[in-house]
RNA sequence: GCCCUCUUCGUCUAGCGGUUAGGACGCUGCCCUUUCAAGGCAGAGAUCACGGGUUCGAAUCCCGUAGAGGGCGCCA
């Protein structure tokens, strides 16, 4: 049978990182088998509709390359894909079940969650609906509705025995129809809520493996209650642990990772996004971490999904984004730092030349300015320890005598590139039976007046130019 | 409150009855004698949440306990 799986997020106006785990693994399971992936919107919150959140949807699965066979913008044979184009088949499908007595008009006051979760807090509360508009007559209800009175259409549960299913993932999940409440199927705006959309819409469009985050574990016997009622047949279900941020919490917005355009923003790659995120709750079973997307689809086996939440470390994403950079073309490279950098290393500097140098060493290019900004200006109030080190076994008189050298030799260079510069400070370490590092480090943090720089002594003497090099090396000089 | 689920180095994970409990990030050290870094190599770091069983033998199977996450909305 062909495989089809879905993404159906609601328009929440971000893409949350868990949401898009959500959409990988659905979309690499439907490439992995040669299946369809399918887009569907489910905006039946009309309360919560956000504008232009659609459009971040699609950015998104764009931007991430994540791309669908069928939804809103280019169709299918089992449209359409927005949940609010939809309204007459859930419509429908809760009056079948109407007739067929397994759900019935509810005519109660609305009963929304308190904004004050301490009200819910004592005990006592009843906890999800009783039940009492299940066992009006038939003659309340004509009444009812001959006044005109406003309802919603609940799911009638027999509330003796148990309903189980096997969760791709987690196994055989058993629950007491007791513990099941008469959800509600229709809202009294004519809207389906989730519970009864995700069921009518993943059957008709034909969805035969249906991937969530596990919160939806405990309401699945509630779907399976509905499909079979409708007297279908039930999809495979997988669900998926969280991935919970750095404080062990569900990812918030507040932490700056929960969106994928936080992210991008920050000059993390697409790819290395859905990398770092397929292998949250998922691994190959091989010791391969670095994956293109294609990868993925050849690797990904839903078999190998895991059970217990992840969190989201920033640091190894760093790092995993950086093994995506250095994979990248330096063209690419460049195209990607090129927004990093400030006007002034755009205006003084060959930004190519220095994105070439730095291509090695960035991990997050939003830490580029900050990396680059000895460049424009040098702090020469830095700390003249930092020419003391162990290693190199240089010391500050030391320095200021190989400075000194260095300072003459350079003067006298009529060339000033890569090979000139080096020739000079490596022909000097030569006369001097020395090592080069010694003489590098003093150089380098004369230059710079950094522990640690995107790139080599020589290289920033280059980038600098001779004039800049000579001058930083006379100021160390002073302050030595 | 009731129900469901999860628990292996700090973090992501491998493991599916017998392993010196493996790898990755991070950390520490060494090497690379064209450099701090990057790269290569090495090391430290896990009484496998705890307590009982079953078994010749348990991280792996069973039962409790604890902690954490989730659900109980005219939200999804």
């Amino acid at each position: 049978m062909e495989v089809r799986t879905r993404f159906a997020p609601s328009p929440t106006g971000y893409m949350h990182i868990g949401n898009l785990r959500t959409a990988l693994y659905a979309y690499l399971h439907a490439r992995k088998n040669k299946g369809t992936f399918i887009l569907r919107i489910e905006d039946t919150d009309q309360a919560r509709l956000v504008e232009d959140s659609v459009k971040v949807i699609y950015d998104s699965l764009a931007i991430t390359g994540l791309e669908h066979d069928e939804g809103p913008d280019i169709g299918g044979p089992v449209g359409p894909y927005v949940q609010s184009a939809r309204l007459p088949i859930y419509r429908q499908h809760a009056e079948q079940l109407l007739s067929a007595g397994h759900a019935y008009r509810c005519f109660c006051e609305k009963h929304e969650k308190s904004e004050d979760p301490s009200e819910e807090e004592h005990e006592g509360v009843i906890l999800g609906y009783d039940g009492r508009c299940g066992r009006l007559s038939e003659a309340e209800v004509k009444a009812n509705l001959d006044k005109g009175m406003p309802y919603v259409i609940r799911q009638k549960i027999d509330h003796d025995g148990r309903t189980a299913f096997k969760d791709f993932v987690y196994g055989e999940i058993t629950v007491e129809h007791k513990q099941l409440d008469d959800q509600i199927l229709l809202k009294r705006d004519g809207y389906p809520t989730y519970n009864f959309a995700n069921v009518v819409d993943d059957h008709l469009m034909g969805i035969t493996h249906v991937m969530r985050g596990c919160e939806y574990i405990s309401s699945t016997p509630k779907y399976i209650l509905l499909y079979k009622a409708f007297g279908w047949e039930i999809p495979e279900h997988i669900h998926l642990p969280h991935i919970m941020g750095p404080n062990g919490k569900k990812l918030s917005k507040r932490e700056g990772s929960a969106a994928l355009s936080d992210l991008l923003d920050k000059g993390y790659l697409p790819e290395a996004v859905l990398n770092y995120i397929a292998l949250l709750g998922w691994n190959p079973g091989t010791e391969q971490e670095f994956f293109t997307k294609a990868g993925l689809i050849e690797k990904f086996d839903i078999a190998r999904i895991g059970r217990a939440p992840a969190m989201f470390d920033e640091v190894k994403f760093s790092w995993l984004n950086g093994q995506h950079i250095k994979a990248l073309q330096p063209a690419a490279a460049h195209a990607l730092f090129l927004k990093f950098y400030p006007e002034k290393i755009l205006k003084d500097f060959d930004a190519a030349k220095l994105s070439g140098l730095i291509q090695g060493k960035i991990e997050k290019p939003s830490d580029i300015p900050a990396m680059v900004a000895f460049l424009t200006a040098l702090d020469e109030n830095y700390s003249t320890e930092l020419f003391i080190n162990k290693k190199n076994k240089t010391t500050l008189e030391g320095s200021r005598a190989v400075l000194t050298d260095l300072q003459a030799l350079l003067s006298g260079l009529s060339a000033w590139d890569h090979a000139a510069v080096y020739g000079a400070v490596n022909s000097y370490a030569e006369s001097k039976a020395s090592k080069i590092g010694p003489i590098m480090w003093p150089l380098r943090i004369a230059l710079s007046g950094l522990a640690v720089t995107p790139t080599g002594a020589i290289e920033i003497a280059e980038l600098l130019g001779k004039e800049e090099s000579l001058r930083r090396i006379s100021v160390a000089i002073g302050r030595l």
